[in-house]
RNA sequence: GUCCCCAUCGUCUAGAGGCCUAGGACAUCGGGUUUUCAUCCCGAAAACACGGGUUCGAUUCCCGUUGGGGACGCCA
């Protein structure tokens, strides 16, 4: 029998991240055993699902790449196969109608427990029990007539002969209950694997006030999808050797349930932008030309009649420094406007010291001596200058780079100051001898 | 309150009774490379929650304690 797997959200909001790590364990799983990855979307609680946010779960699943087979069902329009279930399981008998004063007036319709104690093989957790007495009759079908939850997955996952259902350790005390209707209903329940939690930063289940918690925000802030499915595959799983980076490849061939972790795991943002940096080290120039772009345009940093060449060498100068394409705005401003800022620690330890002022205009004059602009001769040009002093060329070297960039690293200066070209280079030198406190 | 689940470096994990002097990765610290930053290379510090068993031998098995988390809806 092929391995069908769905992922099941309802959409009520923005997809959290640990959820959407659900629908990769999901897809890994089926794709590793050549199954088939399904969606369904549990949109019945009226009042809080949403168009947007059922847009929302299909953006995600997209940007992700996971992909999935058959088109996704609406659990909204399953109504009448939920009812009809729960018709069935009242002429069977193994459900009763009764008022338990709720909802509406008249009668709920409750699923009658088996009465025996009940266990369960779950692929992670291994053996998982319940005493009869702790498994009480529960509501399938409102008073007011709409199906529960309980009734409308267990039935839907059978309609879409789901294999193994894989989902948060929040479930498992449902699980009984799914179990108990699918027999019920005369179907042979299928295997369980329950995933732990993820918790935010510090330990404790995520909440709304946590950012880093959905998975728009990280596309937002610049992270690479490919970098946060790496990184939340293997959070909570491991291939069982030393490997971290994984191609998608490798994760499908080697991924199993079974070594899925029963802890729940912290989120560390740290470690998520190495992974981002290590995907995003080897992509290649123009795809990150196109993403820094983006984030330029809406920072405001990025104008129309930047040239082609001038923004291409940027990109050349500034990719193995970027973590994040938002880092591009960060540490890479100065190439694109005069108001950059500057970092006062940079500042203090480089412009303002004794004597760098007289190196600085010294350099200035050098350099506006220059006919050829090039990387190669700035470079001799400044060594001249520092040999002339009788001091190591990092003494004019740091200066320069401060009040050009305003920071205290990035790209080889020579380089930098080439590209940036001598009328920019000796105006914001000028400016920086002239800024208060450059002494 | 009742029931259930979980427990290896700060974090993610390897480990399925002797291979463990507990391995790797991120982060941290030190060194090398670089004009700087980043990359890269080398190195350091850093963990089996505690207490009982079982065993010739427990990080690995069992029980308890502690600590965390979850479920107890006519929400999903």
């Amino acid at each position: 029998m092929t391995v069908r797997t769905r992922f099941a959200p309802s959409p009520t909001g923005p997809v959290h991240i640990g959820n959407i790590r659900t629908a990769i364990y999901n897809w890994l799983y089926a794709r590793h055993t050549g199954g088939q990855f399904l969606l369904r979307l549990e949109d019945t609680d009226r009042e809080r699902s949403t168009p947007e946010a059922v847009q929302n779960v299909l953006n995600a699943l997209d940007w992700l790449g996971l992909s999935h087979e058959e088109e996704p069902l609406y659990q909204s329009q399953r109504r009448e196969a939920h009812l009809e279930a729960a018709e069935r399981l009242l002429s069977s008998g193994a459900a009763y109608k009764e008022d338990k004063g709720g909802r509406g007036q008249g009668e709920a319709v409750l699923f009658r427990m088996p009465g025996e104690d009940m266990s369960f093989q779950d692929i992670i957790r291994g053996s998982l029990r319940k005493a009869s007495k702790d498994l009480p009759d529960f509501v399938i079908v409102r008073s007011d007539g709409s199906p529960v939850f309980h009734l409308a997955n267990v039935v839907d996952d059978i309609h879409m002969t789901v294999t193994h259902i894989i989902r948060g350790d929040d479930h498992i005390e449902n699980t009984f209950r799914h179990i108990a209707l699918y027999r019920a209903l005369g179907a042979e329940p299928p295997r369980f694997a329950h995933l732990p939690m993820i918790v935010n930063e510090q330990g404790k289940p995520y909440s709304k006030r946590d950012g880093a918690a959905f998975v728009g925000e990280f596309r937002e802030q610049g992270f690479l999808p490919d970098a946060l499915f790496n990184y939340l595959v293997l959070l909570g799983w491991s291939p069982g050797d030393d490997r971290e980076v994984l191609t998608r490849d490798d994760m499908i061939e080697c991924f199993e349930l079974s070594r899925v972790q029963s802890a729940a795991a912290r989120m560390d943002v740290r470690k998520l932008l190495w992974m981002n940096g290590e995907y995003l080290r080897r992509l290649p120039p123009e795809t990150v030309a196109a993403e820094c772009r983006a984030v330029l345009e809406a920072r405001g940093l990025w104008s129309d009649s930047t040239p082609d060449t001038y923004y291409r060498r940027v990109i050349e100068l500034m990719h193995e420094r970027l973590k994040v394409f938002t880092d591009i705005a960060d540490s890479g401003s100065y190439f694109f406007t005069e108001d950059y800022p500057v970092d006062e620690k940079a500042a203090r330890k480089r412009l303002q010291k004794e004597g760098a002022a007289e190196k600085l205009k010294a350099i200035r004059d050098r350099f506006a001596a220059l006919d050829d602009f090039s990387a190669d001769a700035l470079e001799s040009a400044l060594r001249a200058t520092a040999d002339a002093f009788g001091v190591g060329a990092g003494e004019f070297i740091h200066p320069v780079r401060v009040a050009v960039s305003g920071l205290p690293g990035g790209p080889g200066l020579f380089e930098m100051l080439e590209l940036l070209g001598k009328e920019r280079v000796l105006r914001r030198i000028d400016r920086a001898l002239t800024r208060p406190g450059a002494a």
